[in-house]
DNA sequence: TCTAAAATTTAGGCATACCTAAATTATTTT
DNA sequence: AAAATAATTTAGGTATGCCTAAATTTTAGA
């Protein structure tokens, strides 16, 4: 009997893709925090999905997960499914992007190959969602990730927005405010070393940042 | 605590929507047909929506079930996201009329009521489905049809096609081919008495079709 | 009207996916 | 290195929503 993919156990898989990019193992309790799941109730799911006919993650006792080729494929497609929705909830409906997260949140669980072969057809195939993440190709490959955290940016640097994490709607409604959106073209003037802060020109503003927020923000550097 | 309205009891209340729509109770295996379901199971559900709080539906033991206001709300909330999305699929992803059911099914239950009014309003709020079907309204009332069976018409009345069941895709398909969609204008040319087969004349083709096509099609009268 | 068939319900179970409390293992601090 | 703390797992439970088999009630036929 095939275990079939719930909407618990793509959360799963997509949460655990999430923590394991970095290259280290999720923990249980980081997994129960972000899917706001008891640490328990991970723990039983882990050690289904790690016994499972092709299993989906690798586990071993207080080690943590990682994901295995098989669950790794699941996550990208819920992950591609949830990208793709985001980007067409903005382009065709209207939605902004502090709005699209929690519709996308839903959706990426129930829509066919089919459907999602459709918006990306519609979209011409887009690369990046609206807060600026990269979207798994279609054979469910991640794209790599060229950008920098404006963090590390200093004076005289510039560069373009491409991605803003999407983890606050509220930090996004700010930033937009802000223009700083992906395809923004922004300078460094200025770096404050002990609160690293840092001065931001875009168009004809200037703006001061805080790490919280420079830490948020990936560019891609120009020159 | 109040009882959420999880994808199966939305699933119950749509489908005795659907058989009571005639003013009869909808029994326990009718619903289990529909519902591919075990009439068990059914028992149990209907014995659990009559006893929730505001209850969904009317209940008694062995005379089958009617919806409460509240459970037809509930319905027709359903309902009417079904009927939007089949719309809003065909409109702008291109799905034809006979592949958009099975993928409304699934979305109707996940969409927010932000995500109805955003594709209501995109296509200037439709009143009927790719087949015809009437679409509740924003505040949940159900338009009345006024549609005749096709199979009711006689040689020399004309009408046009507003409504096809959508029951099977197949004759979706086939209804195509012959153009016998909504709109499409038609006129009866024979009766034949006995198998109650119909000559039908669209555009410039004669087709003859018989009762269990007829009584899918309903169309408006002229003249 | 009585009986056979059909419809429905009761009884007892199962899988999923969650929970809390308590036990265990790992990590840090002193 | 022992003790305190943190992380994780075990144990035992719950709600939902489905199942089959058996009992019961209703309906329909002779």
């Amino acid at each position: 009997m095939k275990t079939p993919l719930t909407i618990s156990i793509q959360d799963y898989l997509k949460n655990i893709y999430d923590l394991t990019e970095n290259g280290e193992n999720a923990s249980t309790n980081a997994l129960a925090a972000k899917l706001k799941i008891s640490a328990p109730s991970v723990t039983g799911m882990i050690k289904k999905l790690s016994n499972i006919k092709p299993p989906l993650v690798e586990y071993q006792k207080h080690q943590g997960v990682t994901l295995t080729k098989d669950g790794k494929r699941a996550a990208l497609e819920v992950i591609r499914h949830h990208r793709l929705l985001e980007m067409w909830l903005v382009q065709t409906l209207g939605y902004s992007w502090d709005e699209v997260h929690e519709e996308a949140e839903r959706l990426e669980h129930v829509i066919s190959e089919d459907f999602e072969r459709r918006i990306a057809a519609a979209m011409g195939h887009p690369i990046r969602d609206p807060h600026g993440d990269l979207i798994p190709t279609e054979d469910l490959e991640m794209p790599v990730d060229k950008t920098t955290p404006l963090s590390a940016l200093r004076p005289k640097q510039t560069g373009i927005i491409q991605r803003v994490k999407d983890s606050d709607p509220n930090l996004l409604r700010y930033l937009e405010e802000l223009c700083l959106v992906p395809g923004a073209k922004i300078e460094v003037t200025k770096h404050s070393p002990f609160d690293h802060n840092l001065t931001i020109k875009t168009g004809k503003k200037s703006i001061v940042l805080g790490l919280n927020i420079t830490s948020q923000i990936f560019v891609e550097e120009e020159q």
